[in-house]
DNA sequence: TTATCTATGACAGCTTTTGTCATGATTATC
DNA sequence: GATAATCATGACAAAAGCTGTCATAGATAA
């Protein structure tokens, strides 16, 4: 057993170092040569894409893809693994879409065929229900990769009407109810802004302009590293019935700004920015009698003409 | 090589058994018997929990988790899989929830140490985004053994004002928006009923009652398979503007009902259950402008006395 | 008691793995 | 063009590992 030991530490130790040469890892396993060429082309055999090249300066090199030591799953933890893969199926775009598919469809191959019956009873009785959208977000990939190694893109984006060129340094990327968004830094208005993903129309790496060293700004800090951005924010307030609060829990942004009674109803209030007024105008009138907004005025106005507008309509 | 190989075969053999002999092995594989004692001591020292009783109707078994065969994967397939293991982190519940902590940890674990410093620098540059909930949903295990061994179950519900027992027999468990849904018969009401997950009380299986043939019924076919089976139902017509579409691709229930042109715009029709109106005249209203609803009568008159009564709210 | 199991040790024979040596081939560098 | 650093391969004997057989022993259900 003691060959298949170092089969799987010579894979590792391959992958660690990408380059190398035979006399180096013969050294370090403490075996000959001639066994070290041997174990090469057996992990050739197993589909590692290993790479020669003679001469002094030359060596083994591993191309590309790397196959990492093989780790042994419980039935449970595999069944898991595949649901969390399963999870991603309603997104219309992701970065590294294609090794999910190819990781689930090897998973589904190595299960024993009473494992794979399991998966199969429960595929279609669990699922991850999340908004498809025919938007599609190509540049995913790019915007990540920029991300992480600290690269400004130069992009084109169309927002609303008009459509900008600037250049801007992803800070991460973050799915949310079907979408793509991207906050990132902008150079073209010198702030941090959050971009949706599917309104890049394109996406090219910029060498020209020097980075910024966003490395400590991530996805879980940028707000409160960013806070104080702030502009006009104006209070509101609202009282909501048991179902009101129930309709309510169901928004993402209400965490923060609900209080629940112990009788089950409950009241909203907080500061919202003037601009998603008439976000919160209609979705008050959404609610219907299960809201009763006392605050503010402007929002009430808001809501006032939204709903003249709406009689207009239906008379 | 052949003993490796041997090996994995055994392991799998020994898993799929779960009770074995020595001597019956020995035959399958064409070895001795005390070359097989020799194997399964080897699976034993692999962390494989066997267990074995002397004496006539004795033999080997294979105590609760089994471990399958190792796969190896290739570093972009790790780095997805991790990643789609992540995105259910901010899911409040899950069923096999310690299961995909386990499985990432170990993944983890086994990474080689760049690959690591990789899931690193991505780990806070991609998030999936899902609504926290304060609702828990601590019978999704239940809920989803009973959709998957044909169960019937006896709950305790909290719908709106009241509370209520029911027997049913869920189909499945779906999340969305951040809340656990299981869709199932109601024998209390005799229809096929959508229960939320966090009101339900108490979940214990109901051993008395005899469970339907709902094998063929799952979450991808049961719209289809339960049409038919509304009442009253009318006719309902609306518009939508490109706004309006997106909005209503948001809800679940939207996407046999949506068409969509070419342009963005699109509209909803279809045939809902008189006890709905009130609900997608509440919806209606909340997209405002982005919809124009053109039938029924009767969705129009639940809107327009809809819209007086909040209009004497809001005066 | 008997038949059916697991459990272990010893050892010879067989198979696989390994090291050594010899021989070639390629190529960067001086 | 010589030199040194590399990979590449074959042959063969020595070493190590694996396997089968046999002997022995203990447990237990019928």
């Amino acid at each position: 057993m003691a060959k298949t030991q170092r089969l799987l530490e010579l894979l590792m130790t391959v992958n660690r170092k990408r380059k190398f040469t035979v006399g180096e890892l013969a050294q370090e396993f403490g075996v000959s040569q001639r066994t070290i060429l041997r174990d090469l082309q057996e992990l050739s055999e197993w589909g590692v894409p290993l790479y020669s090249e003679v001469g002094p300066h030359g060596g083994y090199r591993v191309l590309k893809e790397r196959i990492l030591p093989p780790i042994a799953f419980s039935e449970e933890e595999a069944v898991a693994i595949f649901f969390a893969i399963q999870s991603l199926r309603h997104y219309s775009a992701l970065p590294f879409a294609a090794e999910a598919a190819s990781a689930t469809s090897k998973f589904y191959a190595y299960m024993p065929p009473d494992v794979r019956e399991r998966i199969d009873e429960m595929r279609h009785r669990v699922d991850f229900v999340t908004p498809k959208r025919q938007a599609d977000s190509p540049h995913l990939s790019i915007l990540l990769d920029a991300a992480v190694n600290q690269k400004v893109l130069a992009i084109a984006y169309e927002s609303r009407e008009k459509q900008t060129n600037r250049r801007i340094q992803p800070i991460g990327i973050y799915t949310q109810n079907g979408l793509w968004y991207c906050p990132a830094y902008c150079f073209y208005t010198s702030s941090y802004r959050v971009f949706r993903c599917d309104r890049i129309q394109t996406a090219v790496e910029c060498a020209e302009t020097e980075p910024l060293d966003l490395r400590d700004i991530h996805l879980d800090n940028r707000e409160s590293r960013l806070a104080g951005e702030e502009k006009n924010s104006i209070a509101i307030r609202a009282e909501l019935t048991r179902v009101g609060v129930q309709k309510c829990e169901a928004e993402r942004w209400s965490a923060p700004m609900l209080t629940i009674r112990p009788d089950g109803t409950g009241s909203l209030s907080g500061q919202i920015a003037e601009s998603d007024r008439d976000f919160f105008a209609t979705f008050f009138i959404g609610l219907g009698r299960e809201a009763t907004v006392t605050h503010s005025p402007e929002l009430l106005a808001s809501m006032r003409s939204y709903l003249a507008e709406l009689s207009g309509k239906y008379p």
